[in-house]
RNA sequence: GGGCGAUUAGCUCAGUGGUAGAGCGCUUCCUUCACACGGAAGAGGCCACAGGUUCGAUACCUGUAUCGCCCA
């Protein structure tokens, strides 16, 4: 058969978008539910659809398509189900942000209008990262894309949301939450990110409403929200405050007298001056101290976070105070709060003060407790079946390391809120009669925007809507059609939309048609492995336990194997501010997409972040150029028959090189079940390069050859026709044990290989076969590799070119390594390049040789014409100064009784055996270095 | 403040109760007919520090330091 001749250099750009289309026509990643093999399943953790693909998803990626195209090879029925998520803060910032670019509002468009633009910016870009993921060679059923706002999963929403509700856990309730002011909407807790930074902590005299001589000195980090104090609050045991617990104290700067309250959980006496302010409306500490002690609670700011002047005047503050503040934003106003009470003389000093500032992880804006109106799911009915879960290993995390940071953290879980006061999502399914709820559907202006603006406004856009907390909604499937109680049929539906979150968590099961009872929801569920990064282990992953035990009576995953975040050289997180972002697009293009996904799997250690620098990448695509190269060879050295025949009655290097490939196939399978990542492409990297290609390809190039010489055969012998048979099935099948690492270069060479089948990605995994192991092959090696290394380190020594024909000789005090010797002497002669001599040393050439010593062996090189042999006498003295040190320990160790009375004697006697060839070597170096001082002379 | 992890060659990281390893980088030699994105030979390490357990510790235990992450 006429062989394709590639070219010099592996090109990966045209092989790559080749061999992913012919996939895709073949329809090799579609999954089917008639199947009866065993299946695997992974559906994706689905990226923004505002997204693009960054190298944490490319990491991430690469993985699943590892683990899905090694079990679909297994012969496994694969499924990795893929889709987006719609992203809801994220996607409307990226539209309100163009809109703003167009000199207009998503308030100007209104709800309906604005929802379509976004959709349309979804139908135009929200493609990209799905393009990107084929790039990566992602082998996802891409007929079965989801997207968490489709038809299907929508209605999965409504229906947990619905029936959670019958249930009673989901609620609606005025709560202290999370609030962004600039993207106008509630977060959960896990939604605030925490950053240190450098505060001040204001401590403020409060006087006594009974003796303004007496002042209380409370300390605070935010002066300005003393305006909506409701108590002050000591240790009910400190003896310098507790005589004044149920006194009041006169609120500076407002008109209002406040109570103090003895508090032990609020108050660390040790912190500030052991008094605080208790502010129920803008604190989380004080809102719960303010439920303890039936406290009022005074909102005085306004949903951008600006003092707002209706709650100032609800709080008596001073009427010059609201005037010197109003619509101020939270740090503007701290200031002037600060210089107010400095001239009342109310300040007693300001302290530096390390504090945690909560920032809205979309947009970092600092967030604001904020009192309002939300839905929450009431979280610990749910949390202690997906902890039992985990605890009784129905669900495995891999590495087990993160168990415990799970346990602990569904333990202590909070009440999630899952409203948003955006307009991109799912709208929550309740309804109110606006009739019956007349008192509590508010309409309020927008404070503090200009009448112009305002005006420009479509009119149902220039009122707030407010639903109060105890008005009474419908929460159904879909719109009542007429009020149970007043029989009318004016509705409105509740205006916020669910975390995003909320969809996602029922990602593993909506996806596969649920609630409909799907052939695939029986087939593909629950799913085998979730492959996910640690940032979303709270956001994501606990989130789809709770909902997949709930609502499918199953774990929707039986392990998680949680990777590490990607991070660049210097240990820092990659971000575009930083400019340390490496771009796995550019990567693909210039290295190849296979270097890219080798590079990330070989550095998916477990427990550690990735630090992920370009040469790592050059250096894996110098790997898969060395592939290329070597199937170069192969197939150049192809012609001629082929003749299969049993291991047994091949040459030693083919015996060996199966008996290593079997050792790569066991350890590489092993490494993969137990998501060693690292250790698999490791095991690859050092067979194919330094086995196969170093040694194999080398032994065997004599008989491949057409040239004949006198270690060398006729290319229609015996032995090229086995050889080559040989050559041809490890390399195919070290194709297939490669193929999930590296699918486009695997695939690509594949086919210019003789080969049956139409597509590698379809071939059968490689397993470990008993008969292939030959010890006995693996030791010849070892003397092989024994005398070739120290044949060219002396080679070196004596400055000889790498093509000069030496004269050789060999010998070993070893019998078995003696017999090898012999019967390996035609690869020896070829390897270490000159003629060999195999007899005892005393037949050797008394002068003129150079002896080296490697263990049981001597190895001597004849020493022609006029050479410095300095380097060679260093050597030496180096190699027995190393060996002197090492037999001192051995000796020291020997002599102790305690060591060979109590360790165990197999290691006794490998320390004596030690001993024995180390002093072994010192005689033939004391002897070599003799000889060369008197050649030397 | 609580929890977790890390500390091994110049860099990035494996690893094991008994000779310390890899990749990249570095030095020297080599363009021989698969590959210079290559080949060959080298240099380089009190395995963070201090105690303890052990015949023996880089590894197991305790503490310290530094760094990182998560949570409050």
């Amino acid at each position: 058969m006429a062989l394709r001749q590639l070219e010099k250099t592996y090109e990966p750009k045209q092989v790559e978008e080749r061999w992913y289309q012919f996939w895709i026509d073949k329809g090799y990643f579609r999954a089917s539910t008639d199947h009866s093999e065993t299946p695997y399943t992974i559906v994706i953790p689905p990226p923004n659809i505002t997204g693009s693909l960054h190298v944490g998803h490319a990491l991430n990626n690469s993985l699943q398509d590892i683990l899905i195209r090694w079990r679909r090879m297994q012969g496994r029925n694969t499924l990795w189900m893929p889709g987006t998520d719609h992203a809801g803060i994220a996607t409307q910032n990226v539209v309100e942000r163009q809109l703003a670019a167009e000199g207009t509002s998503r308030e100007a468009l209104g709800r309906e209008a604005f929802i379509k633009r976004v959709w349309e910016w979804k139908a135009q870009s929200g493609g990209t990262i799905i393009q990107q993921l084929k790039r990566l060679g992602a082998s996802c059923d891409w007929d079965r894309l989801r997207f968490t706002m489709d038809d299907g999963l929508s209605k999965a929403v409504r229906e947990v949301f619905v029936r959670l509700h019958e249930e009673g856990l989901i609620y609606r309730g005025e709560r202290l939450i999370n609030w962004c002011p600039r993207c106008l909407t509630a977060l959960s807790d896990i939604e605030v990110e925490h950053e240190e930074t450098t505060g001040k902590l204001y401590h403020i005299y409060y006087p006594l409403a009974d003796d303004q001589e007496t002042r209380l000195t409370v300390a605070t980090t935010r002066p300005e929200t003393m305006l909506g104090d409701t108590a002050v609050a000591v240790h009910p045991e400190d003896p310098r405050y507790n005589r004044l617990i149920g006194k009041k104290v006169r609120l500076p700067l407002t008109q209002r007298e406040i109570p103090i309250v003895g508090d032990s959980i609020l108050v660390d006496r040790e912190f500030g001056t052991g008094a605080v302010k208790i502010t129920p409306a803008h604190d989380f500490n004080d809102f719960e101290a303010g439920e303890r002690h039936h406290l009022p609670r005074l909102p005085i700011l306004d949903h951008q976070a600006r003092l707002d002047p209706v709650g100032l005047r609800a709080a008596s503050v001073d009427q010059a105070v609201i005037e010197a503040i109003e619509l101020l934003r939270v740090n503007q106003a701290r200031p002037k709060v600060e210089q107010m009470l400095q001239e009342r003389g109310l300040l007693a000093k300001v302290d530096a003060h390390k504090m945690a500032l909560g920032k809205c992880y979309r947009c970092k804006t600092v967030v604001e407790p904020y009192l309002s109106p939300q839905w929450f799911v009431k979280i610990k009915p749910l949390a202690e079946p997906a902890i039992k879960a985990v605890e009784e290993g129905r669900i495995r995390l891999i590495p087990e390391a993160w168990v415990n940071n799970y346990l602990g953290w569904m333990r202590d879980i909070k009440d999630w809120c899952i409203s948003r006061q955006i307009w991109w999502g799912h709208q929550i399914p309740a309804w109110y009669c606006r009739s019956c709820n007349a008192d509590t559907i508010l309409e309020t202006a927008h404070e503090g925007m200009a009448t112009t603006e305002a005006q420009a406004l479509p009119k149902a856009s220039r009122k707030r809507i407010t639903i109060l907390s105890n008005a009474t909604p419908f929460v159904a499937m879909v719109a009542p059609a007429h009020c149970p109680s007043c029989g009318k049929n004016d509705f409105l539906q509740d205006p916020d939309v669910l975390d995003t979150w909320f969809s996602s968590a029922l990602w593993p099961f909506s996806t596969l048609g649920w609630p409909e009872q799907t052939p695939e929801l029986k087939t593909f569920y629950p799913t085998s492995v979730l492959v996910t990064g640690l940032d979303i282990l709270f956001f994501w992953v606990a989130r789809m336990i709770m909902m997949g035990l709930k609502f499918t009576g199953q774990v929707p995953f039986r392990e998680v194997y949680i990777h590490a975040l990607v991070r660049d050289v210097e240990g820092q997180k990659m971000s575009k501010s930083k400019g340390n972002v490496i771009d796995p697009l550019s990567v693909m293009e210039r290295y190849g997409t296979d270097a890219l996904r080798f590079t990330l799997a070989s550095m998916a250690s477990p427990g550690r972040d990735i630090k992920l620098a370009e040469e790592r990448i050059e250096g894996y695509r110098n790997f898969a150029n060395k592939i290329w190269n070597a199937a170069r060879f192969i197939l150049m050295h192809l012609d001629g028959r082929r003749e299969p025949v049993p291991l047994k009655d091949r040459s030693f290097p083919n015996r060996w090189i199966i008996s290593r490939l079997n050792h790569t196939i066991r350890t590489v399978n092993a490494s993969l079940e137990q998501y060693r990542f690292d250790q698999a492409t490791s095991q690859l990297y050092q067979f194919i390069w330094h086995e196969y290609c170093d040694w194999y390809l080398e032994l065997i190039k004599p008989v491949l050859s057409k040239v004949e010489g006198p270690t060398l055969q006729n290319k229609d012998s015996d032995e090229a026709k086995r050889t080559r048979q040989t050559l041809v099935d490890s390399f195919e099948t070290l194709l297939r044990l490669l193929h999930p690492f590296m699918p486009f270069i695997s695939e690509e060479i594949w086919q210019a290989l003789p080969h049956q089948g139409e597509s590698l990605v379809i071939q059968p995994y490689p397993t470990p076969n008993l008969g292939w192991d030959s010890k006995e092959a693996e030791a010849a090696f070892t003397t092989l590799e024994r005398f070739v290394t120290t044949v060219r380190t002396g080679r070196a020594l004596l400055n000889y070119q790498p093509a000069k024909t030496l004269v050789l000789y060999g010998t070993s005090r070893d019998g078995q390594e003696s017999t090898d010797l012999q019967e390996l002497q035609q690869h020896l002669a070829h390897l270490g390049r000159g003629t060999v001599t195999l007899r005892p040393q005393q037949e050797w050439p008394a002068q003129k040789v150079l002896r080296l010593a490697a263990e049981s062996m001597t190895v001597g090189l004849l020493v022609e014409g006029d050479v410095d042999l300095q380097k060679a006498l260093d050597r030496i003295r180096k190699q027995k100064d190393e060996g002197r040190q090492e037999s001192k320990r051995l000796v020291g160790k020997l002599a102790n009784a305690d060591f060979t009375a109590k360790a165990p004697p197999e290691v006794v006697t490998e320390h004596e055996e030690r001993l024995h060839l180390i002093r072994h070597e010192e005689t033939i170096l004391t002897d070599s270095e003799q000889q060369l001082r008197a050649m030397m002379r």
